[in-house]
This record gives structure tokens, C-alpha cells and sequence, in this order.
DNA sequence: TCAACTCGCACCTTTGAACAGG
DNA sequence: ACCTGTTCAAAGGTGCGAGTTG
């Protein structure tokens, strides 16, 4: 179960490809905008992947998070996004952990695997476990797989990491690109009644006329949001997560592949990943190639960011310290929420049966590489009408902010805002990213700050 | 003053309970 | 009693634009 050799080598055939790339690709030439509100919103595009390369009986768990594209702030002017200052401190970092985990290689590769109701929202208290963005800032999701039997042992476990530049977005209150809200009102289903113009405008002249009738009926139907979060209460649309591919797809980078564990596992990684390259079938794109990054785990980021210093060797003395001692020797500082929604196929259940409030009290994240206390991964598992909820094991930390967070955010990133590109969005030059992890952050301090978990409390 | 944000709206799709018929 | 197909209310997803906030 714990990453040995053969665990390394069994998650490094693994291969994932993006669904939807075409309509990825549109938005994102355009500078993808991605709604985000204080209820929650889905994505749209929403995430959606094909698995290829995983051993059929062995279970993984799959999750998305969110980072941030670099450290600035942006704004909307005129037809391009410009840069407005400085990041904000980061949100709460939260993981979707999606809802069928842990389930089968085969169970995963049988079909798409569909975030959809991934959704985000701009309200750094939520309690739904939707993944928390600023509004007006640039973010881009990480998938990961994880080879687990089951949610507690993830912490053992081999994560493997891949990203789609393509699927880079900037998070708004409210659409300010135009052509986004027409690229989006022409793909989303949901958003058909905006299609005809005739309509919209017959809306408009109505809009002042409300039916007394509906209003009643509305008053009527409309209750508070129940306590479960409403977005979990059903599903109506899993229909879209069935439908076989159809579309172009785009293979993603393996960004990381790494042990949280000891250091005979890193090993074993690093061997792998340097012989895994030439596995790559030649003329496969950008996206597929393989990270051949330093041996000591591709979190290093977090940790160089954490202290400050010392990008050097060095880490992987950190890494291998808490080896045989079956601690994690990652120094993660913020807590990590998991979010999910109702399980459908998986078949370990968490024995919680309700969504647990996240409680405000929390060590402070003062305790930066403190092994004891380094925060916590929030598993916020909603299940309304039946047995959801949050792992009963695990700590349900939050803190919207640490304390070096709010003093500290992005310090020390060293990106200048000239670098910024004149165009608004992220670079397209997916061979460069590739090579830097497929984003432009030479600013690794960012990274440092979204640790996908914080083994401590695992 | 103004950009960012919130809120209520109309319209939409999908689900699933209820029901009818075989 | 069971299965299948249909109907329809409910849930909730969507962008819009006016109003609010900082």
C-alpha cells in the first residue's frame, strides 16, 4: 500500500488526457473567465478527463485543487486584463475530492471522469467545502491521483499530478469579457435562455411585471438553503458525466509524481520519473511529457517558500527525515480542505454522517515547518438526505487566513509585474511551461503557499 | 467616483416521484 | 405484484442588470 517500488512504478504509466480540449481551448484564447460566487458556482467548462495506464483492481483517489497562476491582482480594462497590484492573501486551500474516490483503475478509465460539480466561490467562510478563489485573480486546477484504498490511507500514497494550461482562468464576481459571456451562452445548456435575443429582451420588458401568481408560488417553493448545502441535495445532471468522449482530447503534464513518505520512495521516484521519460511515445505533445524535475519531490516549492530559503539539496534531507519514522516531513502550512460531493460508486464510506462545520478555531499557521502542527486537511463531504458528512477522523481545521499568510503573502515572489505579457492571458508557449511544471512560475513562492494536503493530520 | 460585488430575476435543463397502463 | 413509459413539480444552474459597497 505504501509507496514501495512498485507502487512508484505502478502510478507512473499513468496517463491523462483533458476532455473538451476544443472547448477548453476556445475559452482560454479568448482569457477564460470563470464565475465565482458567495453560494458557489460550477465551472464551465467544467473539468472533465480521460485516465489511461492505471492497474484496473487498484484503487486510486482522485482530486482537483486550485493555485494560483502567479501573485498578481488584475483588473478588466477596456478589452484586456491588466495587472492591478498584488495578490491578495490566499483563501482557505481547499481540494475537490471527487466523488466516486476510491474506486478501480477500471472504474476510472472505463469512462470520463467528470468534476461538474466542482464548484467555486469567492466566500472565504463557506462551509460547503467549495473550492475558495479571489475574485479578479488568476488560477488554473491541478488534478491528482492518488493510489489509495481507501481515504485514509491516502497519506502513504503516491500522488500524481497533472495540469492543463488550457484550462488557466481568471476568477470574477461578474463576466468582463464579453466574448466569454457569448462563448459561454453559446456552449452552456444552462444558459440557453440567454441565446435568443428576443428573448433576453422580452425578459428585460418583463422584468417589472412579476406575476403575482409565480411570486406566490415562488414564495411558496423557495425555502432557506438547508443546512447541507443545497448542491449536494441532488443531482440532476449526471447525465453529462456518462457521455462517452467524443472530443478532441489533450493529454496533460505530469507535473509531479512524488511520495510524501520516505526517502526510499524518493528514490524509487526519481528513478522512475528519469526512465519513465523515455516511455513517452515520441510525437505526442507538449502536454504528456514528463516532469524530469530534481528527485526530491515535486512539493519542494512548498517548502522553499516556507523557509524562505534554501532551494538547495538540502530539502531532500527534509524529505528523507521523516522516512522510516512514518512522518511526513513536508512542512505545509495551510490548511487543506477536501471537498466532495455524494458518493456514487465508491465504496468506502466516511463514517461522519453530516457535514461538519468547519470550526473557527484553529492553531494558528504560525507554526510554519513545525512538524507537529502543520494544519490540517479539511474533508468537507456533504451528503443531504443520506450519510455524507465529513470523515469522522479527521480534523476539520479552518483558517481563513493564517497569521504568516496575512503578513507574509506573497513576499518574496520575485516576479516583476513587467513581466506580465502584454496579453491578458496565460502564455500558450506549452513548451516552456511544460518544462517549468506547465506554468509560468518562476515565482515559486506561490506554489510554496497550495500544498495539496497537510500530511499531519492524516 | 467607480470598480467590484451582491441580489433577485426569468428562463432553462434535469431529476425523480407519482401515476397509468400493460 | 412487477415492469415500463409518461407527466410534471421541484431543484438548481445560467447570465443580466439594478442596486450596494468600499
Amino acid at each position: 500500500m505504501a509507496g514501495g517500488p512498485d507502487h512508484f512504478h505502478q502510478g507512473s504509466n499513468i496517463k491523462m488526457t483533458l476532455e473538451d480540449s476544443d472547448l477548453w481551448k476556445s475559452f482560454h484564447g479568448i482569457g477564460t473567465e470563470m464565475i465565482i460566487t458567495k453560494p458557489g458556482r460550477r465551472m464551465f467548462p467544467h473539468c472533465k478527463v480521460n485516465l489511461f495506464g492505471m492497474v484496473p483492481y487498484a484503487k486510486y483517489i482522485l482530486l482537483v485543487d486550485m493555485v494560483p497562476v502567479d501573485s498578481f491582482r488584475y483588473k478588466w480594462n477596456k478589452d484586456k486584463w491588466d495587472v492591478a497590484g498584488k495578490a491578495e492573501p490566499q483563501p482557505p486551500c481547499r481540494t475537490y475530492l471527487h466523488p466516486d474516490s476510491p474506486a478501480p483503475g477500471s472504474h476510472w478509465m472505463k469512462q470520463p471522469i467528470s468534476f461538474l460539480k466542482l464548484k467555486l466561490t469567492n466566500n472565504t467562510l463557506d462551509q460547503h467545502g467549495h473550492i475558495i478563489l479571489h475574485s479578479m485573480h488568476q488560477y488554473h486546477p491541478r488534478f491528482h491521483i492518488v493510489q489509495s484504498d481507501d481515504l485514509y490511507s491516502v497519506r502513504w500514497s503516491v500522488f500524481q499530478t497533472f495540469t492543463f494550461p488550457e484550462t488557466a482562468f481568471t476568477a470574477v464576481t461578474a463576466y468582463q469579457n464579453t466574448k466569454i459571456t457569448k462563448l459561454k451562452i453559446d456552449h452552456n445548456p444552462f444558459a440557453k435562455g440567454f441565446r435568443d435575443e428576443g428573448t433576453n429582451t422580452k425578459r428585460r420588458a418583463n422584468r417589472s411585471q412579476v406575476d403575482p401568481e409565480r411570486m406566490v408560488k415562488r414564495m411558496n417553493t423557495v425555502k432557506p438553503e438547508p443546512a447541507g448545502s443545497p448542491d449536494f441535495n441532488r443531482s440532476p445532471y449526471e447525465s453529462y458525466e456518462g457521455e462517452p468522449p467524443k472530443r478532441k482530447e489533450v493529454e496533460g503534464v505530469k507535473e509531479e509524481q512524488y511520495s510524501p513518505w520516505p526517502l526510499a520512495d524518493r528514490e524509487n521516484s526519481h528513478s522512475i520519473r528519469t526512465s519513465e521519460s523515455p516511455l513517452e511515445p515520441e510525437g505526442r505533445d507538449i502536454y504528456n511529457a514528463e516532469q524530469l524535475v530534481p528527485g526530491q519531490a515535486s512539493y519542494q516549492p512548498y517548502r522553499f517558500h516556507e523557509y524562505g530559503k534554501s532551494p538547495s539539496p538540502a530539502n531532500s534531507s527534509m524529505v528523507s527525515s521523516g522516512g522510516s519514522s512514518g512522518r511526513p516531513s513536508y512542512e505545509l502550512s495551510r490548511v487543506s480542505d477536501v471537498a466532495t460531493v455524494p458518493e456514487t460508486t465508491a465504496t468506502h464510506k466516511p463514517p461522519a454522517p453530516e457535514m461538519a462545520p468547519l470550526p473557527a478555531s484553529c492553531p494558528p499557521q504560525t507554526a510554519v515547518g513545525h512538524q507537529d502542527y502543520t494544519g490540517a486537511l479539511n474533508m468537507a463531504m456533504a451528503q443531504p438526505g443520506k450519510s455524507g458528512g465529513v470523515l469522522g477522523h479527521h480534523h476539520h481545521l479552518y483558517a481563513p487566513y493564517g497569521t504568516e499568510q496575512a503578513l507574509g503573502q506573497w513576499s518574496g515572489v520575485g516576479t516583476a509585474a513587467s513581466q506580465y505579457p502584454g496579453h491578458p492571458h496565460l502564455p500558450t508557449d506549452y513548451s516552456t511551461q511544460a518544462v517549468h511544471h506547465g506554468y509560468p512560475h518562476g515565482n515559486v513562492g506561490e506554489w510554496s503557499q497550495y500544498p495539496l494536503f497537510s500530511y499531519s493530520c492524516w
